[in-house]
DNA sequence: GTTAGGG
DNA sequence: CCCTAAC
């Protein structure tokens, strides 16, 4: 899965911007569906394997994930006893499930992190778990497993975990999930638990296949939130990237200057609404290289907890029009920073709108939310729900031109990365080196085949979500223990309105979902008076005149809508009263339609003063209700 | 930025 | 209502 896009080179500020500008992304690649994949698979493994253990409560949000690889989290449900193997604790207060991967390149073997029992809570329980997957196949343990981009992760250390963990991912059709009983305790220095996408067995082939190969400095930390030793804990965001896209001044995407004035004349609100409106749509996300990012942006960045129409009246006069949904759907996209980093790594980090503020997520790999719902110990049901916040894209590289502004890079990126992930998502589970049988998720937004994310299979494709780089999607695995071979049911629920429509899923949809339709605001009769006596003295071809004669304060009407609606509305006229439908509108203001659209067209609408007093007289004589051909005889 | 039309 | 070519 390489996606080639051209590149931009870091060169001097000089160079840069100056002809084509290409960025690729390339470095320290990694596999975030291997890694998501290998964490879903331990969690199932979990879940069948873990015999008992008591539920903890999960308030913390324990972060998976160093700074450098994509960060998960296991939290246990609340509610809901965790069938794990505690080790004497009783109860573990948190499930922190840490794990760091390590660069594969230097070793492709799963290290195993040791937690110290006596400060490992849920971790350890895991951690048994884990290490005998195949003691128990009950499994009743309910995992709720969150990776979270967290800034708390810091503070997690990185603990022992007593077994091994082996993760590896077939160049096969799917990525093969498994653990291994085998303890490897080969560490990496940062003490991280490595988890080695690549399959043991044939780590060139892996690599090969999968060129985003964990770097070390990617590597993913595992800490355990409770480990007494602080000091093993590495930062997370050491490696960690913050999505910020910088311009060649190092400005940041997020821009802090306001929006241009408007006109002081015409309302304002036309040149913004309209630059916005345009900004959105895919000609101007492809390149938009002479638009300032902050013009349209900067009141979503800044202004989060705004109203998005507030936000527009109060910048710029603003027509509810534009402002509405596509600042709210720009805030959407801006609130989280897209970087391309230098080190090849692609990522995005969303603000975590979930109870978990601590969501965080690794540069390097996927950032995946585990939702685990798990039933009564004795339930034969158990439920893992994971989605993915954020994951690596192993190369990209997008073609920008050099007068690119932030706003336009980071544009293009999502749209790159949307294209990449349009079609869909794939993702296969293998538990215990068992196929899992393949299950269809229909795409809910799906219009198109997927692409081949992967080098894998698809006849071993367990699972087919609808998912994009950086913006939270849901993917719920379900576990059924009811399936003894281990198979895998993803789920695939419907998905938040707003995040689809935030969420290009494809390049058809793209456009649509990225501008929603404004409400539709059927015209009332007055306002179908207004227009049409506006029209009678305008004419039909100086709407923006109508507009201000007759729907100044009407934000909401443009005059593009007035034309539009005068179109309607000889068209209404000229049909029967049968075929029409909305609101009635009064059979006089539809002759007068009539009336002056006949007038009009024969007086090629511009001129008025002698025509305005025509078009009065017209409207007063009954020749108005005899058809245009009366009016012509006026 | 407006207008005019097709979608 | 949206989208855009043409002004």
């Amino acid at each position: 899965m390489t996606f080639i896009c051209p590149r931009v080179p870091r060169a001097p500020r000089s160079a840069r911007g100056r002809g084509l500008n290409k960025i690729k992304v390339e470095d320290s690649q990694i596999c975030a569906f291997e890694l998501l994949a290998s964490l879903a698979g331990k969690l199932l493994q979990e879940s069948e394997s873990s015999a008992s253990s008591n539920a903890s409560e999960a308030n913390d949000q324990p972060v998976i994930g160093g700074g450098g690889g994509g960060g998960v989290k296991f939290e246990q449900d609340d509610d809901r006893p965790l069938k794990a193997e505690c080790l004497d604790h009783g109860s573990c207060g948190e499930s922190d499930f840490v794990t760091q991967f390590s660069s594969p390149n230097s070793d492709q073997k799963c290290l195993l992190n040791e937690f110290p029992h006596a400060e490992s809570n849920s971790i350890l329980e895991r951690s048994s778990v884990i290490t005998n997957p195949n003691s128990s196949k009950n499994v009743g343990a309910d995992l709720k497993s969150m990776i979270c981009k967290s800034k708390n992760a810091c503070e997690n250390i990185p603990g022992k975990v007593e077994g091994s963990l082996d993760s590896r991912v077939s160049c096969d059709s799917y990525m093969d999930i498994g653990l291994s009983r085998q303890k490897r305790r080969d560490r990496l220095d940062n003490g991280g638990l490595i988890v080695d996408p690549c399959s043991s067995n044939d780590p060139m082939k892996m690599c090969m296949k999968f060129p985003a190969v964990i770097n070390s400095v990617n590597n993913v930390e595992l800490p355990s939130c409770r480990d007494p030793v602080p000091s093993a804990s590495i930062p997370r965001y050491r490696n960690g990237t913050k999505l910020v896209i910088r311009d060649d001044d190092g400005n940041f995407t997020r821009c802090n200057k306001p929006l241009t004035k408007s006109k002081a004349f015409r309302p304002p609100q036309r040149i913004g609404d309209r630059r916005i409106r345009k900004l959105l749509t895919s000609k101007y996300w492809k390149v938009a290289p002479k638009l300032k990012d902050c013009e349209f942006s900067k009141p979503a960045f800044l202004e989060g907890g705004m109203n998005s129409r507030y936000l527009k009246r109060k910048l710029s006069y603003s027509r509810e029009r534009y402002q509405h949904n596509t600042f709210y759907k720009r805030r959407k996209f801006t609130d989280r920073s897209v970087v391309v980093t230098s080190d090849g790594g692609f990522s995005s980090e969303s603000v975590c709108n979930s109870p978990d503020k601590n969501m965080t997520g690794d540069k390097n790999g996927a950032a995946i939310m585990f939702h685990g719902h798990q039933a009564a110990l004795h339930s034969k049901d158990s439920q893992v729900k994971f989605s993915i916040k954020s994951f690596r894209v192993p190369e990209l590289l997008i073609e920008v031109p050099e007068t690119a502004t932030v706003g336009s890079l980071k544009r293009s990126v999502v749209e790159a990365v949307s294209a990449i992930l349009g079609g869909g998502l794939r993702v296969g589970v293998l538990l215990h080196g068992k196929k899992p049988t393949p299950v269809q998720v229909p795409p809910s937004l799906c219009t198109e085949d997927p692409l081949p994310l992967l080098p894998c299979d698809t006849s071993q494709l367990i699972s087919r979500s609808p998912t994009t780089p950086y913006f939270s999607s849901h993917a719920d695995i379900v576990t059924d223990n009811t399936l003894s071979d281990s198979r895998a049911l993803v789920a695939v629920p419907p998905v938040n309105a707003e995040e689809l429509a935030m969420v290009p899923l494809n390049q058809k949809s793209k456009r649509s979902e990225l501008v929603q339709r404004r409400t539709r605001r059927p015209f009332s009769v007055s306002e179908v008076e207004a227009l049409v006596h506006a029209v009678e003295e305008l004419g039909t071809g100086r709407w923006r005149d109508v507009k201000l004669c007759s729907f100044e304060d009407a934000d909401h009407r443009t005059y593009v809508d007035l034309k539009d609606k005068w179109k309607t509305l000889v068209h209404t006229a000229q049909i029967a009263p049968q075929q029409r439908r909305g609101e009635p509108v009064p059979q006089d203001l539809l002759d007068r339609v009539l009336a002056a659209h006949s007038y009009w067209s024969q007086h090629q609408g511009k001129q008025h003063g002698k025509n305005q007093t025509a078009i009065l007289k017209i409207t007063d004589s009954h020749a108005v209700r005899n058809g245009v051909e009366d009016i012509h005889s006026i």
